[in-house]
DNA sequence: ACCTGAACACCGTTCAAGT
DNA sequence: ACCTGAACACCGTTCAAGT
């Protein structure tokens, strides 16, 4: 919101000078008004009216940007209001899926740098971080987490997949619910993973919360 | 291996014509030798000894050429042995985990042509055939067959992506393990989501077997 | 610190035409 | 039924050079 010019003295309008914020919150107003498809090299440094070589002054190559753009999907969550431990996961995850919501293709960009190991490992340190609180087992919390994420970002990918397709009239809405489920199904998948993970731990070691 | 051409008469070398199979087949090579980012209509043409253009006549995009490919990656998968709904479908997924691994990118393919919503779905169709066998709640059976491919498929991508980053050496083994989980991480996720549909089932309906 | 201009080595897809 | 040849409208990335 409160971006700052960092325009030197007096540049007449037409060669303006961008930072790497500026290039990444460009990209994310490519990606959500035209789909990760199109948010290209050539696309973004047109739109910031600069070459497509300069864009490689703020990145070594196309997938470093794509890692930034997931960072700043991801930025800015707020911790869950302090609970049981299933609850607060819950919650986490919701609002892991309200971020991807936040821009079209946000999942699948996600997803890619989460894959690639380029970062994007925010959602799974906090549910690491959660779940060690109150489980002592290290494998099996890694186990959840990892359940957990792949079943989130799964699932949203194919949540805007299928709205996408759908709206360009591709495949009916109904279909399009078929294939993804609704949001409920998203409730009781990762209601699923905790209710296992709560059955694991039970016969294992101690629970706290 | 048993290769047999399905030549014509007596056409001389180098005007060799290509059914479907033959391109699925050819595809599959490319992707396992070169990886998913190789196998473009181009490269393709080129190892048929064909126009790119000539693609075309078999399928009518490159989407659809990668749905051919995922159904032939996934093509011959036999049933589990009879046994308790909670084994069988361990045996699914292990079966699914190793026929995405049989072919380099496998997951990958598979993952997109199924979020596409272009095929791939006998693994999806299965594990609700044998789930609908024990299980009442055809909601909650969906919402576990979701959840399941959801994590095979993620975790399959994931260790997919990052034996092959590690074989370019761009990232040592030991993180690549820290990032993907090991094999066993694999059994516990399903074991995991097993455990949630038997604790979701008990307090609900009846659970044959 | 940020950008230009030009090039290199590619893409997927279409289309008229051939056998 | 399967293929050619040529074109269209693009890609990501590099590099020497400019301010």
């Amino acid at each position: 919101m409160t971006e700052q010019r960092t325009g030197r003295s007096g540049s007449s309008r037409g060669d303006v000078r961008h930072g790497r914020a500026d290039v990444v919150r460009h990209a994310l107003r490519v990606l959500d008004a035209y789909g990760l498809e199109s948010l290209t090299m050539r696309r973004l440094a047109g739109e910031l009216g600069v070459q497509p070589s300069a864009l490689y002054h703020h990145f070594p190559n196309k997938q470093r940007l794509l890692a930034a753009v997931a960072e700043a999907i991801l930025a800015d969550r707020n911790p869950p209001a302090p609970g049981e431990w299933d609850t607060e996961v819950q919650v986490i995850c919701a609002d892991l899926r309200a971020a991807l919501l936040t821009y079209r293709d946000g999942a699948e960009v996600v997803a890619t740098t989460w894959s690639f190991g380029l970062g994007a490992r925010g959602p799974y340190d906090a549910l690491v971080a959660r779940l060690a609180r109150s489980h002592d087992d290290p494998v099996l919390v890694d186990a959840a987490a990892r359940t957990l994420l792949h079943f989130v970002l799964g699932h949203v990918v194919a949540e805007q997949t299928h709205t996408q397709a759908a709206s360009v009239g591709a495949v009916d809405t109904d279909i399009a619910v078929l294939l993804t489920g609704t949001a409920a199904t998203y409730d009781l998948g990762v209601a699923l993973i905790l209710d296992g993970l709560r059955a694991r731990a039970g016969e294992e070691s101690g629970v706290r919360r």
